[in-house]
DNA sequence: TATGAATGAGAATTCATTCAT
DNA sequence: GATGAATGAATTCTCATTCAT
């Protein structure tokens, strides 16, 4: 009994993407060399170029798989009646988490989202576009429904949000060793004290 | 009468970082050619090994000079007796304002910063962990002062605010235009109003 | 009734050596890929190999079979009676002619024969020598029959008018569009000029 | 004693067209090595790419110097008061003796131009074309003056002896030895003898 | 010190050929 | 026989770094 085809090249294809994400995630994209990618998936050098373009195709490619993935997630996951504050709340966890339990991709997106900054920007990034979306979303709701002020863009706010949760998750994700659960709880924690009631302490008086 | 030669000598240094600090902000550190830096400068490529060790240090030597300028600014800057408040808007203000008055370096820290994320971990970064001290002591003083709220990790809300001013000085950066002054204080009310009094509108029934 | 074996073997070869023919033709032998050659052919890249030993046996197989044909039908269109400078002319016509019915065949021929000079030469090339073979029996029976010189040396005679011939074609072959039996027969008539007649106009004087 | 700079680029850029004219005779461009003409340069590898801009460029401007070379000292060589058809001798002379004078260069130029056919032709060949413009000026030269008969087309008459004696003189490089400068004038007087005088004993009856 | 021509290690990519299905 | 996915050897070209001048 062979395998169906389109099977048996979709893994490839995927083991391909999960080498080049573990890969890109420990060297950085300039740093990692094709052939090392090629023996983290088990193929040959030449297999590669058989699913991708070239060495920037597969860093475009693995980035927006990946980010599919974690975008229909999002969307399942947030998708629900709860109110906005508690969605923007497990927004937050879920970014986070992913340090937790796909340490190669939580790397792999921080740093080469950044590394690639330019060439990312230049080659336009609709996955990582819909991902604030969905966030920006959030925040809209929110201010929508009464639970968030008004008097922000709701485009600065999810930036700087997104900048919150990117840098804290590069710090997670440079420590020698993975987080627990319980530690990205107390992170998300701080970061809603933070941006939901505000540092201040006596705010009217400000 | 030959100008003094730790003159000329410093004067070239300071030539080559310029020039690093506008080509890799431009081109980015892996896509920049130590040529080009030496063409920028106005000097021979060898030149550039007489005053570096290599391409790396000419990386890192930029970055360290250039926020050991900003430290020194910002330290002169916040050593008022304004309250922690009016010097955290400094903070975010001056922060921002780099897009203004010197892009390329704000588009070279921001971008290099993430681009070389691992790269200068792992070499420490005395200069930027400075930077991060600043801001911290002006949370922990506010907190101190009782003018922040005590329950959260200062180390944790520092990076927080860290990363909300790296990511909105990245828009600022990539942006077709060198935003105003004027853009910039806007910007800078959207992030205080966010962070200092919080998102929610009744943060009490939170 | 499936077809006989022999019979589906030799249309898949002869397919075969028909798109290298064209392919080889198209872009040379260097820059032909045999991926082409099989699509072209409509097999599976592999297939080729069922038939050829690698990619210089199809160049060289191909030559060989192209070759036989043409010398065959030359040998069949000049076994005639016809005096020899008839013959001689009916050549000329018949070499150029590939230029008109069979373009692929010509410019592979052209510039491939070229292209492999020393390849061709090197795994020697009996079809191209039974060539060059035909013209020199014409050119002898010409000297023995009287109608030719006899001062000159049959064997150079025949190379210097192969060369003419073939550069001749070569012009025919690049230019834009496929030439017409009429403009043939004028290079052909303009050829005897030369080679016939001679371009003195008073020979007796050189 | 400082060698010029000029003169220092200009030796090692010659050095590398004659080792690229050498390896290409004698393996044809596809397959030499552009470390193969390093070596012969006694150049390193990269030291080509500060010359030329690939190995397309070292080709086309291997031939083209060549080729400029060729064409002045014919240009001067033929400027002469002496009759047209002295000057054709002479001009058949000097492309063959390239042989005997210049072996690598004459299989160069030989096998090369054939090699390359359709390569050479799509970037244009504007020494080749200037070659070629040479020989038609004797051939229209001549018959104004009377020498030579009018009808016939120079152009395809300069084709005609081009490849004459491009094809002579292949057989003379792909021959085991060097030829002599005696050989070489009894090929001169056999070709004259065919085009000049022509094949025909008794031009009159054909 | 300064220069910039030269170096050569290193990397991406191609493609003829193989072989499991 | 036929297929075409996979292989990996081979090659061009780049560019950080060196060093003779």
């Amino acid at each position: 009994m062979t395998p169906p085809k389109d099977r048996s090249r979709t893994d490839k294809r995927e083991r391909i993407l999960a080498a080049a994400v573990k890969v890109f995630a420990e060297r950085g994209f300039y740093n990692a060399k094709v052939s090392q990618v090629a023996a983290e998936a088990g193929v040959a050098d030449g297999t590669i170029y058989l699913y991708f373009k070239n060495k920037d195709d597969l860093l475009i490619s693995a980035f927006e798989d990946r980010m599919s993935w974690i975008n229909s997630r999002l969307t399942n996951e947030l998708e629900t009646r709860q109110p906005p504050v508690d969605r923007l709340r497990r927004f937050f966890a879920m970014h986070l988490l992913l340090a937790v339990h796909s340490r190669d991709l939580a790397e792999f997106i921080t740093v080469e989202l950044r590394q690639s900054a330019r060439f990312i920007k230049e080659y336009k990034n609709p996955k990582f576009a819909e991902y604030l979306n969905i966030l920006r979303g959030l925040i809209v709701e929110g201010q929508q429904q009464g639970a968030f002020r008004r008097d922000v863009d709701a485009r600065i706010v999810t930036r700087a949000l997104f900048g919150m949760l990117d840098e804290v998750m590069l710090t997670l994700v440079l420590s020698r060793k993975t987080p627990t659960e319980e530690q990205v709880a107390f992170y998300v924690d701080q970061l809603e004290k933070v941006v939901l009631q505000g540092l201040l302490l006596n705010p009217d008086a400000s």
